[in-house]
DNA sequence: TCAGAACGTTACCGACCGGTCACACCCATG
DNA sequence: CATGGGTGTGACCGGTCGGTAACGTTCTGA
């Protein structure tokens, strides 16, 4: 995430020029997707909102479905980063990791009211072939085999039906967040995932 | 492109007693929403699905939204049926019932690759003060409670957290399918609840 | 037989959409 | 100064959308 690049322009936080505009484009982009979905949302609102405009952005990318892409890779970026962060503050100890990784979950269910945007934007575009799913399905699968990591490593028995389960559960409260609200959601995420994690510690389900 | 003129009236080899638009109208919308996304179909094209035109559509129901509410009460409906017929087949045998419950979902996620469409729609329209949401959460509540009470009938140990984590499977389930396909998604629910459930029987958690 | 409801057909409206074009502008480098 | 790339501006295009108006048709039932 090597974002500054050190120019002696000014650095006023308020100047649209301090970040170029391929970034205010796509930061503007996935916080309108999110707000408004993929649909309910036009390209010329995107620019304005990014502090540019239309022309600008079809120069930089050449349709709305690349640009959709790009916001989307962003965000497995961003999502990815938490197994770095879980690596270097619990070293070895892969139980401590795991249960960070459900309280870092938790956060996100009651700071993110608006869900997963790689799985909305996969249950909005029913269209299978259009290239976004293919970035969604990635990084569902990576996700997945990173959890089935640190359960094994943390000794459960039946690694991969325990990564199987909790991802279901964080599926699911991240849609359950938009159906019921993110006071619910996230408590009954922790408590199963809690019960679900002691149960395949305890047994040899 | 239009050769209409034709007297196709009576020549509709169906029952005399054919099925009124209002409810093809339904049908036809439930189908092209699942197909295409709410925002992806227009009125004309349901219309046209429905074997009908948009001033009958329009006025059965006085706008998409209001066509779209209905689907989804309809949708609930035929959801709601299960419950019915689990108490039917396996009266008085709660744990039947939660395993057959199970299957039963199991079933739903390999032939509805869709994923549910009362979540789907809460996904589609952000804006929480749409109505269908009521619909959505109203139904999403239902299902949990009358799952916690079978579990509860089934005896066991906190039944309300057994609900909330299976609740919380299905949803995961039901989204995963959009993102991964039905084929590991249906597989991976069924072992998860098997050992949930099993750990619910079997502790004190 | 005739009224009236239900349904079909066509055309239309205003709004918005994704995307393109021509052109002016700013600013760094030579 | 010249030049050229990155950027801003507004007009424009073809298409689609949700929704409505006006009128014609078919069926029913008293």
């Amino acid at each position: 995430m090597s974002s500054s690049k050190s120019p002696d322009k000014a650095a006023d936080p308020s100047s649209p020029t301090a970040i170029p505009p391929r970034e205010r484009i796509v930061s503007s982009a996935a916080d309108l997707f999110r707000k408004f979905g993929i649909r309910g949302i036009g390209v010329d609102a995107i620019a304005e909102a990014a502090q540019t405009n239309k022309m600008t952005l079809y120069r930089k990318f050449g349709s709305k479905d690349e640009l959709l892409c790009a916001t989307l890779r962003q965000v497995t970026q961003r999502a990815g980063a938490i197994w770095d962060e879980l690596e270097r503050d619990f070293a070895g100890d892969a139980a401590a990791q795991l249960k960070r990784w459900v309280e870092f979950q938790v956060d996100r269910l009651e700071q993110e009211p608006g869900g997963c945007d790689l799985a909305n934007a996969a249950v909005e575009l029913r269209d299978s072939d259009h290239p976004a799913h293919a970035v969604v399905q990635e990084f569902k699968n990576s996700q997945r085999n990173r959890l089935a990591a640190v359960c094994e490593a943390a000794g459960s028995s039946n690694p991969e039906l325990l990564a199987d389960t909790l991802s279901l559960l964080l599926e699911g409260a991240r849609v359950s967040v938009q159906t019921s609200g993110p006071e619910g959601s996230s408590r009954r995420f922790r408590e199963s995932c809690e019960a679900t994690i002691a149960a395949f510690h305890r047994s040899r389900v």
